[in-house]
DNA sequence: AATGAATGAGGATTCATTCAT
DNA sequence: GATGAATGAATCCTCATTCAT
């Protein structure tokens, strides 16, 4: 949304701010500094510093589940759709690490009006998740996992990603998602050994979404 | 190590808070309100707000450590240590959500002298899944994990617990720490059924060490 | 410098209540009380109340120094430069007293690095003083001072001025500096009657330099 | 009158730090530490900070008075007189300048009340020398100082000395004394050469008051 | 005599935000 | 659009002092 290059660097400030020291440990000041504009000059462009969180952090989760959709729909195998949700999902916290942490880690600082539309995205989001277990479940090609147990380790384990991947490190973005896929697919399965998802298809849709090339 | 009645009150009530709002969204007059002391009162039992949450962190850490030595030392089969680490992992961060996720989310609230503390004291703790691991990959039990992926990957997803996990929920403890062993055996094996970890040990070092019942 | 008709009043304020109650008797609250301005208004005109104090130090040093320098420059007679120096030096402690008594007692209040910068103004000032007794010494006029004594012994009693001398009292300005240089020229004299100073002169720079009618 | 070896130890701590920091710049804290007192036990020594301060100066004060009093009973030539007391308060402010530091610049951190009582022993003392002045100038020895400003001068010189005089450095207690005492009858004088003062004499009461030997 | 515990008031400084220019 | 000036409320922390033990 953000097509004003002010805006643009006021964002991406605030992510990096924001994902390293917390919203609470950001001043109005140190962001308004970090992005060239004067403390009072960054009230044009933000609302409040809690509105341009959640704006960040809606946005992040937008992107998120317009790829999750994109990538799903029509798809009818779960197998190949989990796999699909678990490479988006970790890639986009391994190249968008810094706008996931702080969804991830923020939305305590959001007071509730603001919190509700981010919580809503993200419920919409996981629901993706919780779907396609469940059809894999009732196909029989999954563990059922009513409690979301299953669903829960898995997400957190794919979002952990962000605290520790680095797009500088040895492991390649490639290796990431088939042994995250690997891992979630295994410990959801029967046994059997789970096909590897369409992974140009995925592609295409990384670099559609975050304009990254994996 | 904290006996005083008044040290406990305000311990827990920064590790609730803390917990709750993170580090920099707590303010020591609410912290005094919450732990039923004065500000001025709230300085004879802690260094600064900063020291006691280094306090805190590193006496989450010193316990999960201790448990996991205790847990570990003179098993031999790598399985069975892997099992019982997470198990303790889990159980840690289902019963101390608070503290745990403390421990993971303010490390960067803790300017450098105080964090070396806490990191090292982290750092001897994933040593020992490290190895763990490693052992189990050089007896050919374990793919081996070059590059800590999987290790990551396991630490992230039972750390995640205490992001959502909830002990008054349906799932039972012993179910968690028996699914999560699953998950972690299944996906770091070779896909031979991996043994189920002693679980009366580990209930009995989890009551030792925080005092709970599995 | 401070040209801004509210930094003027802060630095008076601020020249005015370190002189009376020193540094650390003044609080940020009294002293912004005494400008007209929030406390929180206050930190838009100053770093911190000890940059406040070293600005305010070496500004009156500066003024001291350049004031000597220019009444000294091209000045052959060891005695009329000493007569200047003592003229210029008792005139700024006589209507100047506040930044002088500041000055004078508060180098202890600035943390080391803050200091240096005014402990350098006040030797390099002092040096002239040095100098100018070394010249008349090697001309035979004062009795020599290799340890300082005399130096410091004149230099106290002319800073003394500003603990006690009021504008409002009985004694002049004019008789005040010619009293004092009467005497220093005297102790440090080999007992010949020494000349008066160029009072003229001395006026003109005291004018120039701090506005203010000999 | 400070017997107890606590009160002793409090004592000197604090002339020191007061010296030092100023009052103000001292805490109850700070002070209890340097004394090895718990700032609790402080207060059973002292009866406040203030009162402390109040003390010290008195003392300070009281001893200075009652050396000035015994070099000049009974002495008849106001040049002797004078060059006593110079050579007293000289060596009193080389061998105690922490003390008369403390007595020179913190006058204004004693509230009115406690002030006055140590007004009231300077302006004694300060008499002396005011009795000594004007019984030269009727004798003829001294020129008039009807305005108090040679009176002035010499004691800021003279007091000066606690605030560079090292007992370490090159110059000795003899020469300080005789070079001051010098300075301060010919600034007095007629011009003829004025006599040293009794060094014995002052040697044993400096001995006696501050149990220090010149 | 000694001291841990306690505190209301205040220390300096920064907070997010507004507004007139 | 941009910003210097302004501020009430809050930041963390220390102050001098008291008191029960």
């Amino acid at each position: 949304m953000a097509v004003n290059p002010t805006q643009t660097r006021i964002r991406n400030a605030a992510i990096r701010l924001f994902a390293k020291k917390g919203f609470h440990g950001v001043g109005i000041r140190e962001l308004a500094q970090a992005a060239k504009v004067s403390p009072a000059s960054l009230y044009h462009y933000i609302g409040s510093k809690e509105e341009l969180l959640a704006d960040i952090m809606w946005e992040s989760l937008e992107r998120l589940l317009s790829a999750a959709m994109l990538a799903t729909t029509d798809v009818a195998d779960p197998r190949e759709k989990l796999g699909r949700l678990v490479t988006l999902h970790v890639v986009a916290h391994a190249v968008q690490s810094k706008e996931t942490a702080v969804v991830d880690n923020e939305l305590r600082s959001l007071a509730p009006k603001l919190r509700k539309r981010v919580i809503d995205k993200r419920d919409a989001y996981e629901q993706l998740w919780a779907e396609t277990i469940e059809q894999g479940a009732e196909a029989g090609l999954f563990r059922s996992d009513h409690d979301g147990l299953a669903r829960r380790a898995l997400l957190e384990m794919c979002s952990g990603v962000a605290r520790w991947y680095s797009t500088k490190g040895e492991i390649k973005l490639d290796t990431l998602a088939s042994e995250f896929t690997d891992i979630a697919l295994r410990s959801l399965g029967t046994g059997e050994a789970p096909p590897q998802p369409d992974m140009d298809r995925c592609r295409t849709i990384v670099k559609y979404t975050w304009g990254t090339k994996v």
